[in-house]
DNA sequence: CTGTTAGCGCTTTCAT
DNA sequence: ATGAAAGCGCTAACAG
């Protein structure tokens, strides 16, 4: 077999015009509603539409109009669990006006990135949303020249650019505060990757609630991970050998929660009795397991839809307004009272 | 502020013309290698492109070659732990050739699924993939007459079609037999939707297993579930109520595992001590769950890879040759033998 | 080997 | 209100 049974050329606005007996121009207005028509016509026209199950071709409207009616997402990884939901609330967005996302993988590097750019470039996109990429401030606001952009997780400001900046420092202050406030005082923390602003805001939050709370911070309760489960794991196996004792665990995401906890799980330590963990993020699955882990919500969806909405503004040429996304704690049962002498 | 400082009109392909002191055909023969040029001619077209920063656009080709180097996905959701691996497969095969895939949900009802459908053929994309789509066979078999359709999670068999389909009864065989050996004979089972395919091969497999074992199928021990953690907690709970005793549970997916999962956490129900689990995806973080799960593992990733080949070579008017993808239990610390007298 | 000439399917002046 | 014509940026015969 040769699988060949090729389209049967679709139908064409020519066509349709043909067969409504008006001109091609007649039919585009009555497409889009861009001028009045006589009823009569719009009739013939829409009958014909019908009986020839004609669709317009969004390439050739795109050419024509200069507008590919597309937005191009550059993600670190279109598989990470907490991408997906955002990548979902733009789709949902944007596909509301007729937009479709072009989803690449920047691979978490500068150099893949600015690959993935120059792709959606070449394919015309109206605009681009960056999720929090390692492409640097200078390139983001050159590349916003050509086309508008939407970049999260860091702050920037720009003609054609706009940045939607999520308060990391503040909720990694809040999450190590409601350890700090069920009396924990030895309180560990597993960190993003050193090069990730999230991570180091995360980080300085946990420093700054800290020093608040009166306690001095223990540079040797602090280890880095990969974002990950596994470096999550490793970084809890490291903080244990230091054999410096905690009763608390702040983790920077909840995938290395994920890793952490089973690295406790394996030494017997027990969570929330020996150690209470909160995590970052609330995927999805942290509120199954076990015990349902106790975490930073991060409004992954909505940060999707109002970055889908900011695009589409400024693609308008519009400037955006952009909502506050809060950050919060959601308690759940990984985290409880400090056992012994309390707190404070 | 009103966001406005747009692109310096890109570069054409007329404009390296007139730069090179060319006509445009050299240049398009020179991009595409179509036709042997000469050297000075291609050197002089070669700096023209550099000093430009020319960038042909994708869609002006595709309109003119009629191919618009893009494949549409349709997925039942772009958020799904499962699918994103799948996605990334994809991406990862298509992208070599300079494809790039449209994603878009289908939302798990046949009339999206046919809505997106056309969304993706209105953007003329030259292929599309429907991963485990709900949309019946014979309007997949009507829309590949227009353009090449690869499908998974069934078998079907067309012009300008092909399916890639995982043996699920057998690995729905395969991982109760593992429960079996274990020497567990009250066997539970949580099945995905009713109408869901895999699903049922995933029940149909292990019915045959408990038949083939002497063990009567009681089918107070099988509940439904929706593939989400909720629905494993929900049907867990109900297996839980009609107080038939179980000392194995196998669950059709992982996320309605994790669910059932906390189910029995609650109960305080200890897994695997009381109860052997096994799921069945091995979502990534499955291998962090607590106790680590013992699962059936999909390649995912592969899958995706696969499909992006496959639906390459349709596009490319050639038959696909499609290797096998194993199903294949991956035993980790969820599932124990069965205390007290073994069976057999 | 290379330039000229038509389109690809649609939108958008510009007339009428 | 509506048709004719030009053009979006590129490719692909067709002639040389």
């Amino acid at each position: 077999m040769d699988g060949d049974g090729r389209s049967p050329s679709p139908v064409t606005l020519e066509e349709v015009a043909r067969r409504a007996g008006v001109s091609p121009s007649t039919v585009s207005r009555i497409l889009n509603g861009t001028a009045r028509v006589r009823e009569s016509k719009r009739k013939a026209v829409e009958r014909a539409i019908a009986e020839l199950d004609y669709r317009p071709n969004v390439i050739a409207r795109g050419l024509a109009r200069g507008r590919t009616m597309s937005v191009g997402v550059i993600t670190q990884d279109i598989a990470s669990p907490f991408y997906n939901e955002t990548l979902k609330g733009i789709e949902d967005s944007v596909a509301k006006v007729g937009y479709a996302p072009l989803f690449v993988s920047g691979h978490g590097t500068a150099a893949k990135e600015a690959e993935r750019m120059a792709l959606l470039m070449a394919r015309r996109v109206d605009g681009v949303i960056v999720l929090t990429g390692m492409i640097d401030d200078p390139s983001l606001l050159s590349h916003a020249q050509r086309l508008p952009i939407v970049v999260t997780g860091r702050t920037l400001q720009g003609p054609n650019l706009v940045s939607i900046h999520l308060d990391n420092e503040q909720a990694g202050y809040d999450a190590t505060r409601h350890l700090l406030e069920l009396g924990h005082n030895r309180i560990a923390h597993i960190a993003g990757p050193v090069l990730n602003v999230d991570a180091q805001e995360r980080l300085a939050g946990y420093r700054r609630a800290l020093t608040d709370a009166g306690v001095p911070v223990d540079e040797r309760l602090i280890a880095f991970g990969d974002f990950h489960e596994t470096g999550g794991l490793l970084a809890l196996n490291q903080l244990l050998e230091t054999r410096i004792n905690f009763t608390a665990l702040f983790v920077a995401n909840d995938q290395m929660a994920y890793g952490a906890r089973l690295a406790l799980y394996r030494k017997g330590i027990r969570v929330p009795e020996d150690v209470s963990l909160i995590g970052f993020d609330d995927l999805p699955s942290s509120l199954y397991t076990t015990p349902p882990l106790t975490t930073v919500r991060q409004p992954a969806y909505d940060l999707g839809k109002v970055a889908g909405e900011a695009i589409l503004r400024l693609i308008d040429g519009q400037s955006p307004s952009l909502p506050e996304l809060p950050l919060q704690i959601i308690v759940r049962e990984s985290t409880q009272r400090r056992r012994g002498q309390s707190f404070g």
